[in-house]
Formats: C-alpha cells, structure tokens, sequence
DNA sequence: CCTCAATTGTGGACAATGTCCACAATTGCC
DNA sequence: GGCAATTGTGGACATTGTCCACAATTGAGG
C-alpha cells in the first residue's frame, strides 16, 4: 500500500499544492519518521508529477523541514491539551507544579502517541529558530519550548523554583524529558511496557523537580 | 571522495571481509551517522563486489547494527579514558560522586568529539540486548550501561544514594544525559558554543545529583 | 479583449542504492 | 582425489532524489 487516494483532477493547476504535499508529508512522518518523508510518494499521493514538488520546496530536505515545523505543533497541541485537563489546585504553587509537569507528562505522552511524528520533529537538521518558529506553535501561540519556559517562569514567581536557579532551567528539564522520549521511542527502552513507562516518568519528574 | 582505499587482492577469498566491512562501516558512521552507512560503499571500501556483503550480513540493517554495538564499544571506551583520568579524591563517598560523574562527562565527551558514532550507536533498531551485549563493551567488559550502573551502585555502597531510590535509576539518569547529548549532537542545541556546552553539562550533571 | 511573460506541472533521463538470481572460484572434509 | 559447502562475481530490477527541456495555464498591461 503505497500510495493512497490517487485524485484526480481536472485543473491543470492543483490549487494547493504545497499544503497537499505538506500534509502528505506528514501522513508519512506519523508512519514512519522523518526518514519515511519520501518526495515521490508524497507527489504521488498529492496526484501530481514528482518534479512538480519542487516548485514549493527546493529540496526533499525542505519539505521535510516542513514537516518537522508542523510536527513541533502538533506537539505544543499535545501538550496543551495536557495543561488543560488538570483539575483545579489548591494553592497557586501547587498549580505551577501541576502545570510544570503537564509539561513533561505531554511531552511524553505525545512521544509515546505519535512516535513516527515525535522523530520526525527532531531530526530536521534544526536549530534554536525551529523552536521559537511561529509554525511550531500550538493553539495558543507557544511552541512547545516556549511553553516550557513559561511553566519554568511560573515556578519561580510562586516560590517554587529559586530564581538564581532559573537561567538555563528549560535546557536541564528538556534534556531530561527529550532523554526519556528518545530512549522509549526508538532507544533501548523501546521495549517496556506501557504502565512501566508510566512509573519512570513519573519518577523522571520527580528527579527533575528535586533537582532543578 | 566516496570510495577509499580500492585494496587490490591476489587471493579470491577476502579472508577477513566482515571484519573489514564492519570496519568500513565504522568510518561511514564516524562521518555521517548511522544513515551515511551504505552497504555498497562498504564493500566498494573493501574491494569487493556488492553482493560479497550479504555473505556475512543478511541485510544493511544488519550491517548497520553490527556498527552500532561496535560504536557503543567506543563510547565504553571513551567513559573509561573519562574514569581514568579522576585525581586520587578525598574519601570513598567523593571518590564515587567522582565516579558517576565521570559516567556522565564521558558520555556526553564522546557525543560531542563522535557525533557519528554517537548517533550511529543509538539508532539501529536496538533494545536493551544491544545495551548488554559484549560486542558493545569497553576494555573492562562492560557496556556503557553497565558502567552506570556500576557508578550508581557504589553511590548506594557509599551511603550517598538511598538504597530506596537506586531501582530504576539508571533509566533516570541516562535519560538526562542521553538527552542532552541528543539535543547538542543533532538537535536544537547543535549550535551552542562548547564552553556554554561544558557547562549545561555541569548543571545537568548537578540536577541529577540533588535529584536522583 | 488580446498578448506575453511568469508561474506551475509534465515527461524523460541519470546516477545511486538495496536486493535478488544464477553462476564461478575456492576450500576443506571424507 | 572428488565433492559439497563456502565465499565472490556479474547482471538485473525497482525505487529514489534531482536535473533539463517543454507544455499548460494564469494574470497584468495595453
């Protein structure tokens, strides 16, 4: 089954191409990572010549790029929704806990979810500017970067987190949670079972909460 | 400059082709990560036809592997050169901080002066065999992860550790190093200046500690 | 309304790669 | 000394990224 939904048209011109091609490129990211990204089928899938796609990217490298940047926000969405589901704390500290570990548990949780796009979001030879890019974001206009460091910002205005500990926070938190995320999904750890998973970040959190 | 070092052979055998073709693996990774190493380019390397490969390796996977328990054997290495070069401490609690630390240091050292390797080590489809097998151990026969949790049993020994936190926590703590390692090797953090590297690695290092 | 240049897709081609099949050279065991 | 297993070779095929020349379509300016 490679490739789907052959349409047809009949327009010389697609319409919207680069977004078909985009879309498709993902379809393929959530199945198989950014190395499952191919051009031609991506094309194919969008019903269109191969040679057609470099009229919207130079490059397979840029689509893939692409994709990355929507995978990033579709990441920020998980975490978001995380965010959302907490129940009502009892004190503003105990609030920014709970959201600093939505953080985390999001991550994850999208990690574990959509294993192919969390890959994909990570390998599109990025920097920095990927992380702070406005195609990154989730609904509320964060990347999941910055939603990090908003939660970090959180902690220290309540008195939770010294505020001399705070610069360069988000990279020791990141590293920790990336850490876990890449050892599940296509490291050593690929293996444990899911409620196993669930205990180590859990304790993961935990590390990082006593130690920031 | 792709194929180096056409040998020229008078005997039809090779003699030693899995080796070589390991070897020439090796270098493809060294240079360009575990997707740089192509199976026709190796065996190009070793002066032997395409096909000779698939008399000792069923598939490129297979190949890719063997150079992914080779190169984890490099990163033991490396995480015992870091080991070996701790001065005489104060007492057995301070030396086996130094110890762990030095699990850490090594670790990310070797991320950073291998990136190839690096990432050629954690991506060959591995679990937690991988992690044990003797192919990917250092001069004293163990494997990076045992050599954490060598490091992480002597903080037990050394009344630093809790013994109530030491299960589990060698995921805890390779999950923080492991990610940092990944964010500087090839992801977002890629482009940080090396002193600002060394020291996220100090802060890390330091979060774990209070942490773990 | 018509022309003409810019935009967007098409077709064909090329080199590279992983992998397969049939065949050749060599080795070593009985 | 013969014969079967081992190890290499040669040629082939499908797939992929990418390039070049060309075709269809669109839209702006006269």
């Amino acid at each position: 089954m490679t490739s789907a939904d052959p349409v047809r048209r009949s327009t010389y011109r697609h319409g919207n191409l680069r977004q078909a091609l985009l879309e498709a490129g993902l379809e393929l990211a959530r199945a198989g990572g950014h190395d499952a990204v191919v051009l031609r089928e991506a094309t194919r899938r969008a019903g269109v010549a191969a040679n057609a796609a470099y009229r919207h990217f130079s490059d397979r490298d840029a689509l893939v790029h692409a994709v990355s940047l929507a995978a990033m926000g579709e990441l920020a969405h998980t975490m978001e929704a995380e965010q959302a589901t907490l129940p009502p704390s009892t004190g503003p500290a105990e609030a920014a806990r709970a959201r600093f570990r939505a953080v985390g548990t999001g991550y994850l949780r999208f990690a574990r979810t959509e294993p192919g796009l969390f890959r994909a979001a990570f390998y599109g030879r990025l920097d920095m500017t990927a992380a702070e890019a406005a195609e990154s974001a989730g609904a509320g206009g964060l990347t999941p970067f910055q939603l990090l460091g908003a939660a970090l910002d959180d902690l220290v205005a309540c008195g939770v987190l010294p505020a001399a500990r705070r610069p360069g926070a988000e990279f020791l938190a990141w590293s920790a949670v990336h850490g876990l995320a890449v050892l599940l999904v296509d490291g050593p750890l690929r293996a444990v079972q899911p409620d196993q998973a669930d205990e180590t970040t859990r304790l993961l959190l935990d590390m990082v909460e006593r130690g920031l």
